[in-house]
DNA sequence: TGTGTAGGTCC
DNA sequence: AGGACCTACAC
């Protein structure tokens, strides 16, 4: 068999149609066992090869570039494979039409139908736009590339015919990320905090396999060494380079730096990884030292305004480089990861849940738990997409007819705000910022506006915003999954209209509405239909941290207690 | 001028 | 790693 990396293969063996930079049509009406195959090292048909090329060339001036750099060596006199050899046709090529070669002379009399037809087009290499003239990864394209520098390079002087084949034949190399950063999670670091900027972590890593972001450089075999070069640059285009800096391991002037050995490894983890964020007043400093270094992976240049730029999100830009078999360097890339936002902004953060006023709800309905958050963000992040889910807008209330609540008083009779905190005790925990208002009878959203300023602020944000909850949805999700009908009429003393009431946070209401109807006899008196939030015996800032790990063994009655 | 908040620093 | 603190700035 063939070689992949060498090219070299036996004489008479199969091969499987390569494509590479060319795109290599096999139209292969039949098969004849015993054919040979062109591609691999049959001299003849590359004396033959070499003599259409030359017909085609005075044919097809345009193309001459072609047969400028592939000459093609005759080592057979073979007259079987000569008479095969005369199917041979290759049509001219230029930027846009691919280059065919029928594969009639190959040996696989077994090919499948699919497989007698192989064609790719691979266009004219994407060089990086950028001035970094000294790194390889930032070449101009040539004026008239034609069909990629593999292609113009190939030269009979430099390369045996093998070689030439074999680098139009090739896939060609392309980066990819097989690991992306996690999103949110990781602090962007200052300069003067003295310390590690810490790593950027996978998106599938977890407390216990930590997995890094990772990249791959595929269809590479055949290369010595691949460079890869990673910056940071803007979320949004048009992706330019970012003030804030990579720190960590292969690190310098803001970039990260490492060489791939493909035949040892095609993959490459980025190990402590950290982004250094410059302050705002050091931003157009940070920049400009990055463009004179030739850092600009999208060729977006120079820009004034700093304002403009989200200090709190990057995004990771992958480029990498090699050389090709005749020294020529290639580039591939540039790619971007998702974006990384920083943990200690508030506006891309995850909204995290402090504190909450009790962790049980009455299976009836009608009741109303309250949520402190912190990282409440005042961007759209997630709302749209909980809104459509129909919590009730709150804030709306307050501007709305009925901004007091006494309409909404007067149509049901609910718990007072006390019973809420202390109707059980034994899993509530009644925190500070709601003992100041324990005082007032079962309040709407907007007598929180009596509380003192902070509770009312606090609360503002949070009952604004707490459908940020960001585990809610998971929760909720599992649970409509779980949900089973439950009729109005089987709950012991509830009225439909508390049923309708929705509480505010919904997976609560949902957990609810999934009780199983034999947990809702006649027998169960009002007091015993209490619902718990599973982990209730966490306190409140536990909770969301545990609520992931309680998703999957919500089966309902194992989750319920009955009081 | 008071207040809240984002940015930045310290521990 | 993340909370607390300080400061500058916007309103």
């Amino acid at each position: 068999m063939r070689d992949p990396r060498s090219g070299r293969g036996e004489p008479g063996s199969q091969c499987s149609p390569r494509v590479s930079a060319l795109s290599i049509v096999a139209s292969v009406p039949s098969m004849t066992s015993g054919m040979m195959c062109p591609i691999c090292p049959s001299e003849l048909s590359l004396e033959l090869i070499d003599e259409y090329i030359k017909e085609k060339e005075a044919e097809d001036p345009p193309n001459q570039v072609i047969a400028e750099n592939l000459k093609l060596v005759p080592r057979s006199t073979d007259p079987e494979l000569l008479s095969q050899c005369r199917a041979l046709e290759i049509s001219p090529v230029n930027d846009t039409k691919p280059l065919e070669i029928p594969l009639s002379l190959c040996s696989h009399a077994d090919l499948g139908p699919s497989e007698r037809m192989q064609s790719v087009t691979v266009g004219v290499h994407m060089a990086l736009p950028c001035d970094r003239r000294s790194e390889p990864w930032c070449i101009k394209p040539a004026p008239h590339s034609v069909a990629s520098c593999s292609f113009s390079s190939l030269s009979s002087n430099v390369l045996p015919v093998n070689d030439a084949l074999e680098a139009l034949l090739l896939p060609k190399p392309e980066l990819k990320i097989i690991e992306q950063p996690k999103q949110r999670g990781m602090r962007f670091r200052y300069v003067c905090e003295g310390r590690s900027a810490g790593s950027i972590l996978g998106e599938n890593s977890t407390d216990q396999s930590k997995i890094m972001p990772a990249i791959e450089v595929l269809n590479c075999d055949n290369l010595k060494e691949v460079k890869v070069m990673a910056s940071l640059v803007w979320k949004d285009s048009p992706y330019r380079v970012h003030p804030h800096s990579l720190v960590g391991k292969d690190c310098h002037d803001g970039i990260c730096e490492v060489t791939i050995k493909p035949k040892l490894k095609r993959t490459h983890s980025f190990h402590n990884l950290g982004i250094q964020c410059v302050r705002k007043k050091e931003i157009e400093e940070a920049v400009e030292k990055k463009l004179k270094l030739g850092i600009d992976p999208f060729n977006a240049g120079h820009w004034k305004n700093h304002e403009e730029v989200d200090m709190n999100v990057v995004r990771l830009c992958f480029q990498a480089c090699y050389q090709d078999s005749s020294g020529n360097t290639e580039t591939l890339g540039p790619i971007l990861s998702e974006p990384i936002y920083d943990k200690k902004s508030t506006n891309t953060s995850e909204l995290k849940i402090c504190r909450m006023n009790k962790e049980t709800g009455q299976c009836g309905g009608g009741e109303e738990v309250y949520l402190l958050c912190d990282k409440v963000q005042k961007d759209t992040y997630g709302v749209d997409q909980k809104r459509k889910r129909g919590l009730p807008d709150v804030m709306g209330e307050l501007s709305g007819p009925d901004p007091h609540g006494i309409e909404a008083k007067r149509r049901m009779k609910k718990p007072t705000y006390k019973d809420h905190l202390f109707s059980d005790l034994t899993t509530g925990t009644v925190l500070p910022a709601f003992s100041q208002l324990c005082s007032m009878e079962q309040p709407s959203t907007s007598e929180f506006s009596s509380g003192t300023r902070n509770a009312r602020f606090q609360a503002e944000d949070s009952f604004s915003d707490y459908d940020y909850f960001s585990k809610s949805q998971s929760l909720a999700s599992y649970m409509g999954a779980q949900t089973s009908e439950v009729k109005f009429s089987d709950l012991n003393g509830a009225q439909e209209e508390d049923l309708q009431q929705k509480i505010f946070l919904d997976p609560l209401y949902r957990y609810v509405e999934s009780i199983p109807e034999n947990l809702l006899s006649s027998n169960n008196t009002n007091s015993s239909n209490i619902a718990h939030l599973v982990g209730s015996s966490l306190r409140a800032s536990e909770y969301q941290e545990d609520v992931a790990s309680f998703l999957p063994q919500l089966p309902h009655e194992g989750n319920m207690k009955q009081t």
